[in-house]
DNA sequence: CTATTTTTCGAACGAACGTTCGACTAGATT
DNA sequence: AATCTAGTCGAACGTTCGTTCGAAAAATAG
């Protein structure tokens, strides 16, 4: 019955993802409670009791899910801070990884920010524990900025998950016709948060090479 | 069979809303399609045909659930900002606002804050007519800050909106016991808000008197 | 006390849910 | 050619869902 022959292996592995795709889809359309599987195999093409071959329950197919764009937006960003030592430049590397993955991979995302309610304890833990080690990483950039007296007196704590609340806050309201794209949204973030808990010199400005600070340029470019 | 005498109006009145917020509480914990009626049910002490008496739908009950918080909220910045001429005071003001208010009903809140995809057409239009208000008053607020000269250049919807961002995520991070209370959390939010946004001069002071801004004074009291 | 209105609930409805099962197909292996 | 394995699906399972209905109790009015 299956009209293209799924020979090997690759195959398999290749429709699962494109089940994880359309499952993420209709998970970010009508919330994880609110989707049915049958919804799920509506979309997919696959047939209902077809999806559990490639998947043993609902739940785990949200923790599938969630495990694989944390897995990679983290795995991306450690690549993308290997060279950079200035804690500046770190910090405005992960609200620009954090921010671009965000709007390339929307539907994912919002799961993976809507839906953290619905796991339940053996995979919930294991998708808490890469989140921690997420907010540790951002936090001890922030220490570092902080350690480079670039920071305020200031709860560290609180200042992070403003952060993240400034970043995970995004995909409820972006409009790729009206917002600014990625890279432009994460320079204003950075730049609001970088101003924000600086203790009051220097602090924004457009990318600056590796290491150093680029002198004074007013940056134009606004919208009313 | 009702022990207690539901004897006018009032009581009446008073049920419904106990019924409100026991079933904001089951929502929050659950969200609005994990939860059922049933345990809602179970949560208020009213029979499940009975919960029918006080509203229509599960739609309904959510509706009044949202229209009665973002009312409230709305109702209460109103009337603080009423007094206020300087837009920083008046910003500090939303910020306190929103921020005691959702550390005041975490429930509600989480919520409103949650659960807006699950609301369907004849009441999703309303609740985001108000929301939208709410939107506009604080962008009102931000371009008077704006005129005043006390912000630089910047995409303003995208400022804005990231300040929702802050205030918005804090109910999924927020522990009592570890963070500090909302009348601090809003001091933080709103300097680095304003710092963030602001031209580099003035900004971040402890409250000042309602005209004019205090001296230079520097703000103690950080946490590790 | 009687009549009326407001409030309550047990029982049941049909629909939709997540999941299972056994049969079937088609390519790979021997 | 016979056997095996990976992949697919229709049909059905038992459960839970939101909602309805009619009766009965409690409060109020006359």
């Amino acid at each position: 019955m299956p009209r293209s022959a799924p020979n090997n292996h690759r195959d398999s592995q290749a429709k699962l993802q494109r089940i994880l795709r359309q499952a993420a889809r209709v998970f970010s359309e009508k919330g994880f409670e609110g989707a049915s599987i049958r919804d799920i195999s509506r979309a997919s093409g696959v047939s209902l009791s077809g999806l559990y071959y490639y998947f043993e329950s609902k739940q785990k197919l949200l923790y599938l899910i969630q495990i694989h764009a944390f897995t990679s937006i983290l795995q991306r960003l450690e690549r993308r801070l290997a060279g950079l030592l200035d804690p500046e430049e770190r910090l405005r590397t992960l609200v620009a990884n954090h921010i671009e993955y965000f709007l390339r991979h929307p539907m994912e995302m919002k799961v993976l920010a809507h839906e953290d309610l619905a796991l339940e304890d053996p995979y919930r833990r294991e998708v808490a524990e890469i989140k921690r080690r997420y907010y540790q990483l951002a936090r001890s950039i922030f220490d570092e900025l902080r350690a480079g007296g670039r920071v305020r007196r200031m709860n560290p704590r609180v200042a992070v998950l403003s952060l993240f609340g400034m970043m995970n806050w995004i995909y409820t309201w972006h409009h790729p016709r009206v917002d600014p794209p990625a890279d432009r949204l994460a320079e204003i973030v950075a730049d609001i948060f970088l101003e924000g808990v600086g203790n009051g010199q220097a602090a924004r400005r457009a990318r600056p090479l590796p290491i150093g600070r680029g002198l004074p340029q007013h940056r134009a470019r606004a919208s009313a």
